[in-house]
RNA sequence: GGCCUCGUGGCGGAGUGGUUACGCAGAGGACUGCAAAUCCUUGCACCCCAGUUCGAUUCUGGGCGAGGCCUCCA
């Protein structure tokens, strides 16, 4: 089975043939980082990652390059940097700002088991590409000069409109935003804006300025990628006018029919069935989740539904993601031995062809979970070494992360001297017969958080609750 | 107003022109001193209307409902 990935170019799914498969290149667009990351941000993360491991697997680890950007140049930050920092200079204020938000996105994305990509360059490094492009586009005739900005002309541009489906005639200008008048067509967008002497600003042919969001991109995923490459993706919010205006820019400056051969989006998220918003109070940040559950079971509960399809964030879901995970878990640390020295020998561990197949059919996960459900119920181990694979694989379970879930069951040295004399306590009631004691002990263990199991073989286990 | 998604059992969530998705929860049973865990069995579905078809949840049209985007903007 060949991979097969929706494009939003062309509204169906197409084969994927890389370009070159000794470097399959896939660009998407990061944060702009001006305040914590949100758990609808982490979609994006959580389903390109699945994408970038999913391809490492099928062209090899080196062949890949999957570049993330970080936004760390935007008239948002700068407010923010206002905002919070009033006491410092602009540029200082913005720095930490920046450089704050950034570390904590950092940190957010690693613990929900994302792999780091292969190149996540800041827009602030890349300003000299960016009037470079600028530039090439000025003289190809695709911009213009005006009211103190440099601007794309849309109509310079035959299809433009072609990914996000949108006629220049249709389109109702100035519903939201009043019509400039120095722009040609109201559909032109800032390339490089100007600054005023206490806003950011770097030297240009144009004067002292700032460039717009979308050139950044451009100017980033040419500088690492080329100018065309196999997969852009981004949120669904993107398509329009982010990457409308991101792959007028590269086309027009490259002379090139297409940026990227497949344009992928996920799409969006809406916590306890509404929308997610300050006003609402249901703004949730990927911070905050990771307090109350393991970024494994963050990461699953976003991969359970399809990564088109909207999803509804709940706490419901959340335990049932916890459920089956554990489920699963259980099942491998009960039959496979994750000692040090198995290492090797459990990453070269096949994944399911099953599993395989689902993935490669537009990341088909949920088809996907079903198989896993099979395997974990399996009393074959090379099914369960399948499991492993395919769930390490995903990034749901590591060797590591598996060696501390076996911990879980091990008799535990740091149990208080309180709860081991308790234990044996109830072994001897349990010896004598009397129930009622043995109930009675099983209670106070359980309120200190411990649990007693007594098996069918006569041992008796317990372990910490979580 | 324009464009684009989506609408499946109590819940989550795939898929298909005709045959059980799967999981969680629930019910019944086995096991157990009782629990827990485990195993077995099981009920429940495809928004509405019309059309195409031998047959539609799946295709077409219409309707209703939910969500997103509409140019730097919170």
């Amino acid at each position: 089975m060949t991979l097969r990935l929706y494009n939003t170019l062309t509204r169906q799914k197409e084969d994927f043939k890389p370009l070159d498969p000794a470097n399959v290149r896939m660009y998407v667009c990061g944060p702009t980082v001006y305040d914590f990351a949100h758990i609808g941000n982490a979609r994006p993360v959580i389903v390109f990652d699945v994408l970038f491991r999913l391809l490492r697997h099928l062209y090899g680890p080196e062949h890949v390059t999957y570049v993330r950007n970080i936004t760390d140049v935007d008239d948002k930050i700068n407010a923010r940097a206002l905002r919070d920092f009033p006491e410092l200079p602009l540029n200082e204020a913005i720095r930490r700002v920046t450089e704050e938000t950034a570390n904590q996105f950092q940190a957010d994305v690693k613990a929900l088991g994302c792999l780091e990509p292969t190149a996540q360059p800041r827009a602030t490094e890349f300003i000299d590409q960016m009037i470079e492009m600028i530039s090439t586009l000025i003289s190809k005739g695709h911009a213009y000069q005006a009211g103190g900005e440099v601007l794309f002309n849309v109509e310079s541009m035959k299809d433009y409109g072609a990914l996000s489906n949108r006629k220049l005639e249709d389109q109702q200008a100035g519903a939201r935003v009043a019509v400039e008048a120095h722009k040609k067509n109201p559909g032109d967008f800032v390339l490089w804006k100007l600054s005023s002497a206490e806003e950011p600003g770097w030297e240009s042919p144009w004067g002292r300025g700032r460039p717009g969001w979308h050139i950044e991109c451009s100017a980033m995923s040419k500088s690492y990628l080329g100018e065309v490459f196999d997969i852009h993706g981004g949120g669904l919010d993107l398509i329009f006018p982010h990457h409308e205006n991101e792959l007028a820019q590269s086309r027009c400056a490259h002379g090139t029919k297409k940026m990227a051969n497949i344009w992928m989006h996920n799409g969006f998220l809406q916590v306890e069935g509404q929308k997610m918003s300050k006003s609402l109070g249901n703004f949730v940040t990927i911070n905050e989740v990771l307090k109350d559950w393991p970024g494994e079971v963050v990461r699953f509960n976003m991969l359970r539904t399809h990564y088109r399809q909207p999803i509804d964030w709940t706490i419901r879901g959340l335990e049932e993601s916890t459920t089956i995970l554990s489920e699963w878990r259980d099942s491998m640390w009960s039959k496979l031995s994750f000692q040090d020295g198995n290492r090797d020998y459990y990453s070269s561990l096949p994944i399911s062809d099953h599993a395989l197949d689902g993935m490669q059919d537009d990341l088909n996960l949920p088809g996907m979970i079903t198989e896993l459900h099979r395997l974990a119920k399996s009393s074959d181990i090379f099914e369960i070494h399948n499991l492993f694979a395919t769930l390490n694989c995903l990034g749901l379970a590591s060797f590591d992360g598996m060696q501390l879930w076996a911990k879980r069951w091990e008799p535990l040295p740091s149990l208080s001297e309180t709860a081991n004399s308790l234990i044996t306590s109830r072994l001897a009631a349990r010896a004598a017969k009397d129930w009622k004691e043995s109930d009675r002990i099983r209670d106070e263990l359980d309120a200190m958080g411990i649990s007693i199991k007594d098996n069918k073989d006569g041992t008796t286990s317990w372990e910490i609750k979580r």
